[in-house]
DNA sequence: CATTTTAATATGTATATACATAATAAATAT
DNA sequence: ATATTTATTATGTATATACATATTAAAATG
């Protein structure tokens, strides 16, 4: 692992600090309030000033993976399951940051013909096939999210694509196509036989639902997304400010 | 409104700095898309080093509020920043938005000794007392909303108010505390006996359940509310853009 | 006239420096 | 032994400075 920064390379010193500090957030050593070493210090490490390592901790401090006390010290933020209403960052890069262990349980590809509504949002008619994607994810003791994805065929995937790559990189790496506004909807319900069965719960429980709907950048419909959410493993927050 | 920055002030000067920008934001003058003098200028103006109003500014730039480009200005970001408008109506406005007539089934006041929670947001001892609202809001055709709220003791609330008023309104024109900043959790969980016999449901029904502290300007805890919504009758919308 | 070069403008990156303030630990005084 | 003071440590605030880079407009060139 690359923990030292290279003063010649074209990325910008801060960035580089940033992505180091993200690897540091990951180690299980840093991991649940551990404290990082002092700004100096680190500074020194890294051979960057202050003021540049400074830049890098703010934007983590910003996104609640790390808490500063002023005459105490830095440390990473207590990992509670939460979702930042949106930050554009994959569900395994948010997890990642969290320092949360990603299990993957099942993947599941397929081409199927879209219900009623999944045409209706893509604005195709319901005999032309579209990819599916269900994916079964959670710790390593047990599932806690089962998702269900459609993607509009128009975008060209081939349902062969190497998908522990996180999703939107794929999409704009190999396809060009790029997220920009998403739409959600979140419920309550209570999990039928198959969605308790793949949380592993009991048929009724409360299950938090989340339907998603994700367009690029000229507004078209690239990505219809549901989440069965198992309850308490999962706390949706939102921050708003007028 | 002040439009200049306090040097003797014992708030730090990039705070002021960012509390102006939100004034100037909201300004019609500066409202979707237009461009902030620039950073030497704007630094000039405020009397502060160009340092400083960047730490500002970048507070700004995270939270949306603000799109910067290199080579060409800072501007405010065009977003109709959806989550904002649209959580910051009252219950009975937002429900009238969509058009669902509102009936008040329950309302109970009462002054209580708060709970660890809530004297831990409030940063109060749990012996002093706070008011309590307790209410049942649905269709006529039956309630679909069991809300408890507190409020801080210091805001001067009797418990005699007009609650059929909206109630931020309350807080602005007879209290002079303005609701800025709203922190949301949400979750699905299971009724309880208590919250079932309120919401006419099956206790162990799945509920949405959401958390919220609301902030005033100053960043003080001003409400502590949650929610308990009925399964399918409340779905919870969030849009946000890259 | 069209193209290229140059200048002007505004944000982006990076450092060095200085002092303020909160929290804790160690030393000192009562 | 127990307060009180002092020193230490680490983050917080603020500035001055320098140069890099993206964008646009103006000037020079063919």
């Amino acid at each position: 692992m690359k923990l030292s920064i290279d003063h010649s390379s074209p990325v910008p010193l801060h960035i580089q600090a940033e992505e180091l500090l993200r690897k540091m957030i990951e180690d299980p050593e840093f991991r649940n309030g551990k404290f990082l070493p002092n700004e100096v210090e680190l500074s020194q490490q890294l051979e960057i000033s202050r003021t540049t390592l400074r830049q890098a901790l703010n934007k983590l401090v910003y996104e609640g993976l790390l808490v500063r006390k002023k005459g105490i010290g830095t440390k990473v933020s207590e990992k509670t399951v939460s979702s930042k209403s949106m930050n554009w960052k994959s569900f395994s890069q948010e997890m990642a940051a969290r320092g949360i262990p990603i299990r993957n349980f099942e993947l599941h590809i397929s081409w199927v013909k879209p219900n009623e509504d999944v045409a209706h949002f893509f604005e195709i008619k319901t005999d032309q096939k579209v990819l599916k994607l269900e994916r079964l994810r959670g710790r390593p003791e047990g599932p806690f999210v089962y998702f269900v994805s459609f993607f509009h065929p128009n975008i060209g995937l081939t349902g062969d694509e190497d998908f522990k790559r996180p999703l939107y990189e794929i999409l704009e790496t190999e396809y060009n196509v790029i997220a920009t506004l998403s739409k959600e909807e979140i419920s309550a319900r209570a999990a039928d036989g198959f969605i308790a069965g793949k949380l592993e719960i009991d048929t009724g429980s409360p299950v938090l639902f989340r339907k998603r709907f994700v367009y690029d950048q000229a507004d078209k419909p690239i990505e219809f997304n549901l989440g069965y959410y198992k309850s308490d493993s999962f706390i949706y927050t939102v921050e708003s400010r007028r």
